[in-house]
RNA sequence: GGGGAUGUGGUGGAAUUGGUAGACACGCUUGGCUUAGAACCAAGUGCCGCAAGGUGUGGGGGUUCGACUCCCUCCAUCCCUACCA
């Protein structure tokens, strides 16, 4: 009788082991190195089944390599600031850093427990004053290179609480805690140029491994369009307003503007217009997230101004309309009905002039959005649209009325945040005048707060604030978009108070595979690109690009939305972990789906994932090595399995290198498993089933120890005859032991099988389409009708056409 | 509203380059073992049909000798939308 399998004995023993000898705490040498990356979590409380399967996949990969010879660094740390804290410190009445460093330790101890081969020498957490004074000293050197500077932008105003709230906390256009009808409210805030990037963060896409959607999502979030700036001067003013256009070949279709309700003229309007004041009122109740203002109902109100158009001199009335953003482009619209969707549904509701002035052929219906000819355009009638759009430009050009411009959709990152869980701007207000500190001003620490008090954010905190009558303190904490952007070039420095980016990050950047959820394929990765690429301006980072290849997991969805806290709809794994250890979890969690897809959880297979790890510990943990010296003669039947075990880790390899299909690699091994025939497993076989044998449970054992590192490790202590520990070596395949003289042919007709047969290599075409027709099946399927073509693919299939 | 993805048995999924749809599992059914249950073992399992056969990859259309795969169109679901991380 075999022992049974006790996967938390084991597990405990194997993991006390790994921290003994330190064995994954790693130095510069002489192989390849690997910088293996999963995007490091918010310490929420509990790890859900999203971070599993996320460190999972990463840890596959860096133990993979690992066995494959290189020099692998994969640490863990903590995006420890943010909003949750806040919220449960307020719910809680606990201290946020109490609240996050307990969650902090939980969740060590979970990763710990699944067996994780983190460097935790080089741990870090974002809210360490360790941590964030240098991310303070990244703000001074960016202010001193330009890239930093003030303005006012938007935020959800909660006038009950006299707080500003995330998006997230408006719900339905109200408070989440008062309830009351939130309204935009404009403020100074801290600004970050990621605009003078934006070219080369589109460029340098082109150079990225990475997902090709993840490049096209960048791609249109940068938004790179060349138009036009045109001119409107305004009746009886010396003021113009400036509208940006793509298509200034519909300049002549242009039959209202349409201006920010947010736009210095709107509020001078509204001075002397009680209902217009009223309108600009409405206009600020909804939310500042871009998906509410893109649903909220488009409204406009008609201002007594009238523009003039620059070419035909036509008067345009001037309206103000909610969709139009002010810090977006210029916060000027022109409106073209004919051929714009947006501006078509808002002159219909309001009963402004529609304009055809392109055509494309006689069945046009407004809005014609596609380019084609010019028509009622007096000077420009018949141009293709892409020469009119260069006539008119140079026409605009040439008369001071406009010019040919290049725009982006990127817009400036604002950081300033109103909160007291973050990391402080490091900035002072000297009579009002705001100063960044220098380099030996700093750190400013955030102020501790009382045990068990709930935050009281950092404007009403005098002590903080004060500094002399004259002298205040800035206030707001960084984005904690800021602390994730450049952690990625700290871990290898974590341990470093000397220097920010030590040698070590030196020789472990660029990170060789990132791996995260889709989420964060928009702002987390194009920030964390800037950073880098400012960073290297300044001669802080070599290389372009901080993350030369990517792997996005899908979602773990629960109830048909993402896994979050927030929502409430977390799966903790600790309970699985309990019953099944965490080699069945990680095995599960990789078994169930590929990377890149989003998985709705159910726990319907864990037990098949279990009883596989059973069915190989009741094959191997009684049995030992035969350590034969030399090979002994195999039947067809020995052969056949030998294929059977080279060509399964053949495909293996593939699908950990190559495809990141851990799916179908761990199938391949469970198909290997059941191909083993019982006679190979009896005391009595012979010493050629022996060694097919062996040779397949070394292979079984290796193939398997990137996902369960655990039991693979167990089983190879006991089975095996060297000293090696289970990840030293990743085996050989033989490739001679693949080839094979037969192969299975697909006989069609007209498309549809009707038959299959073991055909020879050595056969030739014809003789192969006899030997196809000679099929019953086939026969009969043919018939009496004639063939009238024959498709032949090789060693695959052969198709009859009657 | 815009951008990106996904859709295959009762369930998770496989089919890697346009070439056998449903590998590998879960579940279920039947049988074995057992006092009984659990566990384990064996066989079966897309749908319709006694069978021959037909049919089948979200719906509709197309290209092709051949389409889960390519094209058009519609529908559903998920993610992001700049202050959740």
């Amino acid at each position: 009788m075999t022992k049974p399998y006790e996967p938390n004995i084991i597990e405990k023993t194997v993991q006390a082991s790994w921290d003994k000898e330190k064995r994954y705490e790693v130095v510069a040498d002489d192989r390849e190195k690997f910088y293996c990356l999963s995007m490091f979590p918010y310490p929420s409380g509990k790890l859900h089944m999203g971070h599993v399967r996320n460190y999972t996949i990463g840890d596959v990969i860096s133990r993979f390599k690992r066995m494959n010879n290189y020099n692998v660094f994969q640490p863990m740390g903590w995006d420890a600031f943010g909003l949750p804290a806040e919220n449960a410190a307020i719910a809680n009445k606990v201290n946020p850093n109490d609240w996050t460093q307990k969650n902090i330790e939980n969740m060590k101890d979970q990763l710990k427990s699944l067996g994780f081969s983190y460097d935790w020498s080089k741990e870090l957490r974002t809210c360490d004053t360790n941590y964030y004074k240098w991310e303070q000293l990244i703000f001074k050197k960016f202010a001193d290179r330009g890239l930093v500077y003030r303005k006012k932008a938007i935020v959800n105003w909660d006038p009950v609480d006299n707080t500003v709230l995330a998006n997230e906390q408006v719900i339905d256009g109200k408070g989440w805690r008062s309830g009351s009808q939130i309204e935009i409210k404009e403020i100074d805030q801290w600004f970050l140029k990621i605009t003078d990037y934006a070219e080369e963060l589109l460029t340098s896409l082109e150079k990225l491994d990475w997902p090709e959607n993840v490049k096209t999502m960048q791609k249109n979030w940068i938004g790179k369009s060349i138009g036009a700036e045109i001119k409107y001067t305004l009746k009886g003013s010396e003021e113009s307003l400036t509208a940006f256009s793509t298509r200034p070949d519909t300049i002549f279709g242009v039959s209202f503007i349409a201006i920010s309700p947010n736009h210095s003229i709107s509020t001078e309007l509204a001075k002397n217009d009680d209902s217009l004041a009223q309108f600009l009122a409405q206009c600020k109740e909804i939310s500042a997230a871009e998906a509410d203002m893109a649903k909220a109902e488009k409204l406009g109100y008609k201002t007594k101004i009238k523009a003039i158009h620059p070419i035909t001199k036509e008067l345009i009335p001037v309206w103000i309309g909610n969709f139009v953003l002010l810090d977006y482009g210029t916060g000027v619209v022109m409106g073209v009905p004919g051929h714009d969707q947006r501006d078509y549904e808002f002159a219909q509701k309001y009963g402004i002039d529609i304009k055809q002035v392109i055509k494309v052929d006689d069945n046009d219906q407004l809005p014609l959005l596609d380019k084609g000819k010019l028509i009622n355009s007096p000077g420009f009638d018949g141009m293709a649209s892409d020469s009119a759009i260069k006539k008119i430009n140079k026409y605009l050009e040439e008369n001071n009325l406009g010019k040919q411009l290049t725009q982006f959709r990127l817009r400036d990152w604002g950081i300033s945040r109103q909160r007291y869980w973050g990391c402080p701007i490091p900035a002072v207000y000297e009579d009002g005048v705001p100063r960044i500190l220098e380099e030996n001003e700093l750190p400013v620490e955030l102020p501790e707060l009382e045990k068990n008090s709930p935050p009281i954010p950092l404007s009403k905190n005098k002590d903080f604030i004060n500094i002399s009558n004259k002298t205040k303190r800035e206030a707001d904490t960084f984005d904690t978009f800021m602390d994730s952007s450049w952690y990625y070039a700290r871990f290898p420095s974590a341990d470093n108070d000397k220097e920010i980016f030590g040698e070590d990050s030196d020789y472990w950047l660029p990170v060789d595979l990132y791996i995260g959820g889709i989420e964060h394929a928009i702002l987390h990765l194009l920030y964390s690109r800037f950073f880098h690429k400012a960073l290297r301006d300044m001669d802080m980072v070599k290389e372009d690009e901080p993350f030369k290849k990517l792997l996005t997991q899908g979602m773990v969805l629960k109830d048909g939305a993402k896994m979050s806290k927030s929502k409430g709809n977390t799966v903790d794994p600790q309970p699985y972990i309990d019953k099944y250890g965490a080699d069945t979890v990680r095995l599960y969690m990789m078994f169930t789906s590929p990377p890149e897809q989003s998985l709705e959880w159910s726990e319907s297979s864990v037990e098949g994932a279990s009883r596989f790890l059973k069915k190989v510990w009741s094959l191997v943990s009684s049995r030992k090595y035969n350590d034969f010296k030399e090979d002994p003669e195999f039947t067809k039947e020995d052969l056949a399995l030998r294929r059977k075990a080279h060509a399964t880790l053949k495909k293996v390899e593939n699908d950990y290198e190559v495809r990141y299909s851990f799916n179908t690699a761990i199938a391949s091994v469970m198909e290997l498993l059941n191909f083993i025939p019982d006679e190979y497993k009896a005391n009595d076989a012979s010493d050629a089933q022996k060694f097919c044998l062996d040779e397949t449970i070394i292979f079984i054992l290796k193939m398997l120890a990137p996902i369960t590192p655990h039991l693979s490790e167990h089983l190879w202590n006991s089975f095996f005859v060297d000293d090696l520990a289970v990840d030293a070596w990743w085996p050989k395949f033989n490739k001679d032991l693949l080839e094979v003289e037969e192969f299975d042919l697909v006989v069609q007709v007209n498309g549809k099988v009707r038959g299959k047969t073991v055909i020879n290599k050595n056969l030739d075409e014809k003789e192969i389409e006899t030997e196809a027709l000679s099929l019953e099946n086939v026969k009969n399927t043919i018939g009496a009708n004639k063939i009238k073509k024959v498709i032949y693919i090789k060693e695959k299939i052969i198709n009859f056409v009657i």
